[in-house]
DNA sequence: TGGGTGACGTAATAACATTACATAATAGGC
DNA sequence: GCCTATTATGTAATGTTATTACGTCACCCA
């Protein structure tokens, strides 16, 4: 019981490799159910976007992916990050053209905020129901039928308020 | 009485002689009080933004600006829309790279929803203050401290559903 | 009146993303 | 097992979006 059911950010400090292996699970789980193949060069791409809580870019991707002077060309890697997308495990950052690994156990019907801090670079996800339904009504009285909502909040994370930038 | 408070997408067959030229004078103003030039470039830039309720990439509008073999390099439009933005008389759709007017009279701390249609690709933007107030909430108890939100709603205007497209 | 500042120009290049087509791997019916 | 349809990945080229570095000009005003 050392922990608060709150959305947070993970802490500068944290077992990364939890993150990482919970992720894999989920991902091989969701991919399972959803009848899509999970690859090996599917599960190297989606470790290197687990990596980090930070959102990475396509062709940073590429890089971190290159080994002994082979290195994929963009457009399988934005295939790739497609089918993840698709799958739910990775999502955009749209305000970077960026790329991050869902850490959440949302399922398909993703309304969740994103917050983004821009001192340690790093991204979560929180579930707020509340907003979404209030979206909801803003769109219904504009006579609006949403079919996809994106909610992208940048600013500072309690870890990094106050005390010096880094992850 | 014809009409409703409410936030709506501009009909397809609307004035929009209009709204440029609201949204111009707005422009004017805002550009005064915040001491930033409103010079002969900048107002072109701004009524070709202002040309549709549709989004318009930089490469676009530097096409749409083009006059007699003469066209603007890429990051004069940039800068112009850098300066823009700053004013809060453009805005940019994250999820598209792209460029719209403000249409609406909000003021600097903008706190608004924008809706893009699928069908006629037009965007509006509506307050949503109780959305705004929840997702306020989520940032709190995540211990985020914000300072801009992107609230972006993809789908179809009141205008397109069951209706052929185009604005 | 000269010098500081801001607006804009020029050139090059970086960063992000897609199209079209080829080849390889795999699953399922037979 | 073997064929074939389908899906996954590779190759090459190109399109689109955005920035960096540096130069010139015009204007304000001390």
């Amino acid at each position: 019981m050392n922990d608060r059911k709150a959305p947070s950010f993970p802490a500068h400090n944290h077992d990364h490799g939890a993150c990482v292996s919970g992720a894999l699970g989920r991902a091989k789980r969701r991919c399972l159910e959803k009848g899509i193949k999970w690859t090996a060069l599917r599960e190297q791409v989606f470790q290197h976007v687990t990596a980090s809580h930070k959102p990475i870019s396509a062709y940073d991707l590429i890089e971190s992916l290159a080994k002994d002077g082979k290195r994929l060309a963009p457009v399988s890697v934005y295939r790739i990050l497609d089918v993840l997308q698709a799958a739910g495990i990775v999502h955009r950052l749209e305000s970077r053209n960026a790329f991050f690994a869902c850490m959440t156990a949302h399922d398909g019907n993703r309304q969740t905020v994103t917050f983004v801090c821009g001192d340690c670079g790093c991204v979560t996800e929180a579930e707020a129901p509340e907003a979404f339904r209030a979206l909801g009504e803003v769109a219904k009285v504009a006579r609006f039928h949403p079919l996809g909502t994106i909610v992208e909040i940048d600013g500072t994370c309690g870890e990094c308020t106050g005390r010096p930038a880094s992850c």
